[in-house]
DNA sequence: ATGACGGATCTAATCCGA
């Protein structure tokens, strides 16, 4: 039995903030380390940091200038083919095999202001990418002997009431509309996935892991959004260390911050 | 709840995020 560290962060260029990552891993000592929106391609990650700070095996899905997910890992990994949530191929998704289990990290689109698909394509890419999650994921929960899986990253819905600093106020807003947070629940449904943030925290308690920088006080209007998610399949739940869970908050002050924070969970592998 | 911030890019003004 190995215990293992799994972290998700959207760190909004990893290039910029590279020294923030360094002295996360250094700190937290996570055994496997997802980011979103690396905001680079494959060639100009800095990889060297990566193996400087013990997390030597790496699975990058770059693009220039925006999105990109990345992987980076303790143990040896074996990269699969990313789910194919993405209708315009952004690099938003990358998959690898590692300790035994299947691990997808996701960046899902924002999909910007207007939460109507007539007129706003990039909400239309939204809800598409959330239905191809859904039914692949249902698929994917049909089938027997596969891998314990687990699927983290910068979700872009914030499903429940208290996943959101005024329920009423963002019901029309991006991120928390009916028809996202609906969309996210089944998911999880028919995907037999479970939530694992809110397991032990109660559905009365406010779960945030990103604050907009354009709050003058962000920690004094605390205006946040739990955009940010690890779930896992049925075989992956019983392995969670569930008391584990942490909300890394800290990492949203100091000196030029992500908007999101981390998100990390311990898991007992084989 | 809009756009006060902040990132990348054809380094100047624009697109993008959520």
């Amino acid at each position: 039995m190995t215990r293992l560290s799994l972290a998700t962060w959207n760190i909004n260029s990893v290039r910029l903030r590279i020294d923030r990552v360094s002295a996360f891993i250094k700190r937290e000592k996570p055994d496997i380390l997802c980011l979103q929106e690396i905001k680079c391609q494959e060639a100009e990650y800095p990889l060297k940091a990566f193996e400087k700070a013990g997390l030597p095996h790496v699975a990058i899905a770059g693009q220039k200038g925006m999105h990109g997910v990345a992987i980076a890992s303790r143990h040896p990994i074996e990269r699969l083919d990313p789910p194919p949530f993405c209708q315009h191929n952004h690099a938003r998704a990358v998959a690898v095999k590692v300790a035994g289990f299947e691990l997808h990290n996701l960046y899902v689109p924002a999909g910007a202001d207007i939460p109507d698909p007539a007129v706003n394509d990039k909400f239309a890419h939204k809800l598409d990418f959330v239905e191809r999650m859904r039914a692949y994921y249902a698929a994917r929960a049909r089938k027997k002997s596969v891998p314990p899986l687990f699927i983290v990253g910068d979700i872009n819905i914030a499903p429940h009431e208290n996943d959101v600093w005024s329920h009423r106020q963002l019901l029309t807003v991006v991120s928390h509309t009916p028809v996202e947070t609906d969309g996210l629940m089944r998911i999880l449904e028919d995907g037999k996935l479970t939530d694992i943030a809110r397991v032990r925290h109660p559905p009365e308690e406010k779960l945030y892991t990103w604050w907009s920088y354009r709050a003058a006080d962000w920690q004094a209007s605390n205006r946040g959004r739990r955009l940010d998610h690890i779930w896992a399949d049925r075989t992956g739940a019983p392995m969670v260390d569930l008391a584990s869970y942490r909300i890394h908050t800290k990492e949203r002050g100091g000196e030029k911050p992500s908007d999101h924070v981390p998100v990390s969970v311990t898991i007992d592998a084989v």
